[in-house]
DNA sequence: TGCTAATTAGCAATTCATGCAAATTAGCAA
DNA sequence: TTGCTAATTTGCATGAATTGCTAATTAGCA
């Protein structure tokens, strides 16, 4: 995901408006690394911000997931995840504690798939059940 | 997935009754290769069953999913489905009618995983995204 | 400063799934 | 065969996550 100042710009180029809603959202998101549920950053915004609503913390994430800075991943846990690497990666997710973290897998491309029959494959989720160290 | 007959001996077994109910969703998932979500299989029941109710659905497939007779697989479109396949395999999905069907990788037990610090993995999910034959 | 299209907030509605309790029934024992 | 009882089924309420809708607000520009 870009900076929230290129996010700024890239907003107005665009003719959207940057409001102190999105620009607080632009600030939780950018780096994070704990792939947050919209919940969770309705409440990191709303200690910031009383009064900002979930409806909104959605429409931001949706918009600038429409805009190819954040990935949604579904771990199948309930809520959708929210991730602003949108470098080809991977995760583990605790089974746990429900901690997801990032992983990069060197030969996915490579993988040999049979019964593909006539299915065109454009992209590849791999998700990796596990325990974090502090489950184990 | 065993057999119904299988089945039938394995609830009775446990202390588990056999019921009309049961015996067709034993039918209807036998060898079923469509990774059906709950109301679609509410659907084909009613048909042969009308008056069975989507709650007995849903705790027959979940009862049979405890045994380890069925996979839950949740492909990020809403509802979860449920596979009879237990083998180790994983799926493609179709991003334009939402099938899904059974493929077997290689070597993704030997997949190069970087990024994981102290997780333990136990399993692993891939699900590859695309478009079917008719889709494409 | 004022205009206006975009955005926000709040609440209703939807979808998928589970909790609960009364009515029913499979399986067994007499 | 009959009757008992624990297991099961239903139907409905509830819950969690998300989207639809719209009146009120506001960013950005003239
Ligand atoms: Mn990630
Ligand atoms: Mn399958
Ligand atoms: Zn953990
Ligand atoms: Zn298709």
């Amino acid at each position: 995901m870009k900076s929230p100042t290129e996010l700024t710009e890239a907003f107005r180029a665009t003719g959207l408006k940057v409001t102190p809603q999105r620009q607080l959202l632009f600030r939780l998101m950018h780096g994070n690394t704990m792939h947050p549920t919209a919940e969770v950053l309705y409440s990191e915004a709303s200690a910031q911000m009383p009064g900002i609503s979930l409806r909104t913390v959605y429409q931001t994430l949706t918009d600038l997931a429409s805009m190819g800075e954040l990935r949604l991943i579904d771990v199948g846990a309930g809520a959708v995840r929210f991730d602003p690497n949108v470098d080809e990666h991977h995760h583990v997710i605790c089974q746990g504690c429900g901690d997801v973290r990032d992983v990069y897998v060197a030969g996915s491309q490579a993988l040999h798939i049979e019964g593909l029959d006539g299915f065109s494959v454009d992209s590849t989720s791999i998700l990796f059940h596990g325990s974090c160290a502090s489950c184990a």
